[in-house]
DNA sequence: GGAGAATCGTGACGGATTTCACAGCGTTCG
DNA sequence: CGAACGCTGTGAAATCCGTCACGATTCTCC
């Protein structure tokens, strides 16, 4: 029997797996697609082990193989279908988060009790009135239904649909649902989400030891952390992204790795240990600098303090394909966020 | 150190007690809470023993002082204040909720990076640029934040929201984020849960074994179902929409406790059986056996299959103040249903 | 007043889930 | 060609969480 967690990490992964296959990456290794979904590396292998795929331990696990498995495991043999209940503001959001999914689940009725929305079609979905739902999700063979109603409208619906049939019921209203305990039911509580949000901001860093990163060992912080950049696989636009970086310039396409970071604007260091991996981090937002990283192949610029490269730099940078990005950070802010965003990352 | 379930079950507690109280419930024992919250008797102790509110043993929980109690333990001494960023469909849908919602956390400002949102008012709250976000939620001090953006924009919007200080995050974007692990993140990923539940949906019963209801003995079956029922502190009411029934006319004012079923229209067995706590099950819509509830004070009958009582039951049955109710299901599946909807519950 | 029944509070226990740690194996480099 | 490296797969340990079971307490009813 395997967990509803685990099955809502298998989702994730799917997911994180097929983006990163459209982005080009045929291979991963456990502890990159950890650090992506934001596990630990043996909770993934754990994970990739209970659906009985298996990767080798030299190129690390297929992405294509690996998404079809996880498909095996979590898709049925026929699409199944979605009922929604509730059309307001939340099953319209609901809705258009299904529209662009070509996923093997599709909402493909909805049902309210407002008059006008009756037989009304929005996202490509039929909207029924509510009367008819117990006929229409037992004759469809509907067992998975969405729940956006009001609370106190909730249990009833909820019974409805049971009745009709449904084995798995996702609710988003702020009540329990007293249900035979063979359905499924995934509460989405936003209020309850929020007290306990509430409660953990004021509880302040209840910081997880950063510790031992999960397997590999503790090296030389310097070392570490070029080991980790480089075991990342981290492009250069989401690092900008990470630590809240505007990007200037796209870089070249596909993006670039970064494996190592240089803050400074001393050209001599600069010109030895700068590399086609790395990242500098500078103050100095001058034609110099480009002209160095050019020089050295350097593939991205970050420019701190929210200092503003003018046009000519640019121009020349759009030329080069070198990324440029600004952040508002200084550089000991700048880079201690990459740091963190590479080092210590909150684990779900 | 408390965990982060048992917080959001604080949570649902208070609303249950809340609106428990409002019905003019004073006290609870740990099992009727246990009940509405679909959660176990233990549970419920030792998760109000964690906040330390003690109860009486013969009274229960005094309810009001309860709800005092985890107040005081979820809520801080000031309102916390709560940014929502992206307000798209998802983003009404979540204002919507908490207009109502007097609770100690509130909604103060939203961002979007529509110009035509931008300084209007949205259900009372003001909507602001994206770009004046870190700005304004750095000066008004705001620590938690309700991300409803698409999934390419929720990283960055994590990023700055944390360098403008928010401490914990509820994200509806359908990707991980990478934070530093002293941020509260809390996901709640409509996409994973659906293909959770199309998982769960297709496997089938993955019943728990309703085995022994966590505390109480093993009684007899017919003696368990009537602890159970007496127990519940179920209302007529509650009882029919557990079991997707519709009701007819109105009971008594306040609603009625019911602490025993019977199923059947032998008058005489009925005369033995019933009290003013029965509810009455029958496939008999006559005017006959409202008579006999009347002479017994039954506070409820409900009809099955569907069977429509006529106009003159309907108001012979609205003056008795006997609450009438049509189950769509047979008599079997009715009983069946309020069986299962008192002993057998899903448990979250 | 004492027996009985019901409840709460809590230490002990057990199951589930995650992490640790290491064997096994292909690759790379000297 | 052998040694070192880095990764996977997986048994074992640790941790978290919920349940059980029982003593303590209070009320009710002879």
């Amino acid at each position: 029997m395997v967990s509803r967690k685990t099955v809502a990490r298998m989702s994730r992964y799917r997911r994180l797996l097929v983006s990163l296959h459209s982005g080009g990456v045929e291979s991963i290794y456990s502890h990159q697609l950890a650090r992506h979904a934001v596990v630990s590396a043996a909770q993934v292998r754990r994970d990739l082990m209970v659906i009985g795929y298996s990767g080798s331990p030299n190129k690390g696990y297929d992405v294509e193989a690996c998404i079809e498995s996880i498909g095996s495991f979590l898709d049925g043999a026929a699409r199944q279908e979605v009922a929604l209940v509730g059309v307001g503001n939340l099953g319209h959001a609901v809705l258009t988060h299904f529209v662009e999914e070509s996923s093997s689940v599709a909402i493909v009725a909805a049902f309210d009790v407002s008059p006008e929305l009756t037989d009304t079609s929005i996202h490509g979905c039929r909207c029924f009135d509510v009367s008819r739902m117990e006929e229409l999700v037992r004759d469809l063979g509907i067992e998975i239904a969405v729940l956006a109603v009001p609370g106190e409208a909730a249990q009833e619906s909820a019974a409805v649909l049971v009745r009709a049939g449904v084995k798995s019921i996702i609710s988003f209203a702020p009540v329990p649902l007293h249900l035979p305990n063979d359905i499924f039911v995934e509460y989405m509580d936003i209020t309850s989400a929020l007290e306990s949000a509430a409660y953990f901001a004021r509880l302040g860093g209840h910081a997880t030891p950063e510790g031992t990163n999960g397997d590999g060992d503790i090296e030389p912080m310097v070392k570490k952390l070029e080991t980790l950049l480089s075991r990342s696989q981290m492009k250069l636009e989401d690092l900008a992204q990470r630590i809240g970086a505007r990007t200037v310039t796209p870089g070249k396409p596909g993006g670039t790795e970064v494996a190592k970071i240089y803050a400074g604007d001393r050209v001599s260091d600069l010109l030895n240990e700068a590399s086609d991996k790395t990242l500098l981090v500078s103050n100095l937002a001058s034609v110099q600098m480009l002209r160095v990283a050019e020089l050295m192949d350097v593939p991205g610029i970050c420019f701190v303090n929210g200092i503003e490269p003018d046009a000519e730099m640019v121009e020349m940078a759009r030329e080069n394909g070198t990324l440029l990005m600004v952040s508002p950070a200084g550089v000991f802010e700048t880079c201690g966020l990459i740091y963190q965003s590479v080092s210590g990352e909150n684990r779900a």
